[in-house]
DNA sequence: AGCAGGTGTGAATACGTATTCAAGTTTATT
DNA sequence: AATAAACTTGAATACGTATTCACACCTGCT
């Protein structure tokens, strides 16, 4: 194992001092073309890369960005991982990931992990951070931000989609639709995304006069979302609609109602479903969905951080993404609604 | 933003000298239970925390794994990502993560990044390395691990399921079932998975008398599955029996056959996947697979990996890890064999 | 009492780089 | 041609920690 090769030895090997070295290296740094010549050569021949620790050790920019992320067997937030890792490394960033079960106290360490380890900035998808975290962080002067997860007092960064104005869409598309009996199979009322999409389909649904409609916690979970399911057919008065919480709920919510049930979808019932994830268009699924644009909620995302890290203003900002309903065949199409 | 407190902050608040400060943060050395106890309280009230980059800086341990993983859409590789995470943390380590295309080239540069991170050790899911990456590799002394792809010259280390075996229990289990026309969508010829599943496939086909079944590559990909199945049902010797070279892959073709062509799975025809990701077992698949043990093949990446970087001894060995083929309702079940 | 051996602590240094500062060199200006 | 201004470069230093080394101290032995 032959020894680390640094700006020292190619100083050396350059005939020129290690500071040299180092601005060559340094973009936005001035050196001589006949010298940037020479230590370009000398660390060519040497296999000299800058030690990255090194160097954010004395800029106090590791370019790394920490991401917590929770729910991984729901494709929105691979999909979601991927376009972020791209585009961070577009703009120079590295990620370092930690998964987390959804505690707060779990979470807490897992930042704490973070900042030792000096990142510029925090992602937290679909995880909520304590408030004494969140002062902490303010403090280190960290940026955080929460991806499609929204907090309740504004100090907060946030970026998700018009989860309110979601719901109400689905609750216009299912009363449009002629249903009588709808009800709603809800994302965890814990988390913000689950609750205001609820609070907008039942802001609709009360002033069409559909009052009270059956809401089932499925805290974004397969088996409770079965359950769930179940629990509302067990009932003298089934429904004639589900608008169930997010996608991945959703395909076990049609599963259940077909094997179990014998109960056909989009006729017999209609099904909505939040996300719009890859595999909504599944020949198997033709779910109608409310789509969270991905892309463009990462980019808006790593725009926020970055600004932040950069401009080291901390003002915190709450983003909502507006995204259409995508009408496929598992809820009945109202007349003039085109597919 | 405060400035950062150090060692030397609690050294002074504490009335010690910096490197006693040092000392009780490093495991396994001695400071007398007096000392110990003041800085621990001069720590805890300046809220001081070691900076993990100072510390790598000096030790030469990042204590950070750099992942290098395609494929995301596929929910094995989730599933995978999910138990390193986990694993890795458990043992002590962080995960710098990328995102790379299939491309070798691309591989080469994030290895690159990750090494200017001075990463401990490198594990690469469902990617390959140019053997000019791994010398280059061996010489910097950073442990390189491929995860469920394995690799023509034996100078790498590798853990993967038993590939060549799991294709030969899917071709005896079809040929028990008594199908005659036994068809194969591969997995992508250029990865070592898709290759040696189809020649243990391939194997025991000829050892029955089946001479060359008809093979096409679906390249790990929906789109081109879908299309493989087009063209196996276009001819006039259509297949009673397809081995999908992977789940993600047979879940397309299911959806083929059942929305475009109208053909019931199980009767009609009968299909076999590779992988049994949890979507597998879901009642819209139902589908017969081979398991490969996701969790017990991350264990044994990361204790090799581990092994590895602790104890710097860098020959190669490549696992294989067998695991059982799980029959369910997507293929016809010989008699004897039980559900 | 005297000395060998062990133990705990601080002073000094190292890790590999970016940055300040002063000195040296070139270019522009009158 | 002389001086001011602009630009390059190297010496020295800083970042925050872990580790080597030497020293003082205490213990247990003859």
């Amino acid at each position: 194992m032959p020894p680390k090769v640094t700006s020292q030895d190619v100083a050396r090997a350059a005939g020129v001092s290690q500071p040299t070295v180092s601005r060559v290296f340094t973009p936005g740094v001035k050196v001589s073309a006949a010298l940037e010549e020479k230590v370009r050569n000398a660390a060519h021949d040497l296999g000299y890369r800058p030690n990255t620790l090194a160097r954010s050790l004395i800029t106090g920019q590791s370019m790394t960005i920490g991401l917590i992320v929770a729910y991984l067997d729901n494709p929105f937030y691979t999909e979601a991982l991927e376009k972020m890792s791209r585009t961070l490394k577009e703009r120079g960033y590295n990620i370092m990931i930690f998964m987390a079960a959804n505690h707060a106290s779990d979470v807490d360490g897992v930042v704490h992990d973070l900042l030792d380890h000096q990142v510029d900035g925090i992602i937290l998808a679909s995880v909520s951070a304590s408030s004494a975290l969140t002062e902490r962080l303010l403090e280190e002067g960290v940026p955080l931000i929460l991806f499609n997860r929204g907090h309740s007092d504004q100090t907060i960064s946030s970026v998700t989609s018009a989860n309110h104005q979601g719901g109400r869409k689905v609750a216009e598309f299912l009363i449009a639709g002629q249903h009588q009996r709808i009800a709603h199979i809800s994302g965890w009322q814990g988390a913000s995304t689950g609750y205001d999409r609820c609070a907008g389909f039942l802001e609709v649904m009360a002033e069409h006069g559909h009052s009270a409609p059956t809401v089932v916690d499925g805290l974004f979970s397969r088996e409770a979302a079965a359950a769930a399911t179940r629990s509302l057919f067990a009932t003298s008065r089934t429904p004639d609609a589900i608008f169930v919480g997010n996608d991945h709920m959703a395909f076990s919510v049609i599963e259940t109602l077909q094997t179990e049930l014998d109960i056909e979808i989009g006729t017999d019932v209609s099904i909505v479903g939040y996300d719009d994830v890859a595999m909504s268009a599944w020949p198997s699924f033709e779910l109608t969905t409310v789509r969270q644009p991905a892309n463009r909620m990462v980019d808006a995302v790593v725009d926020q951080l970055i600004a932040q890290i950069e401009g080291k203003d901390l003002t915190p900002k709450q983003v909502e993404i507006d995204g259409p309903l995508i009408i496929r065949r598992s809820a009945r199409i109202p007349k003039g609604w085109s597919e």
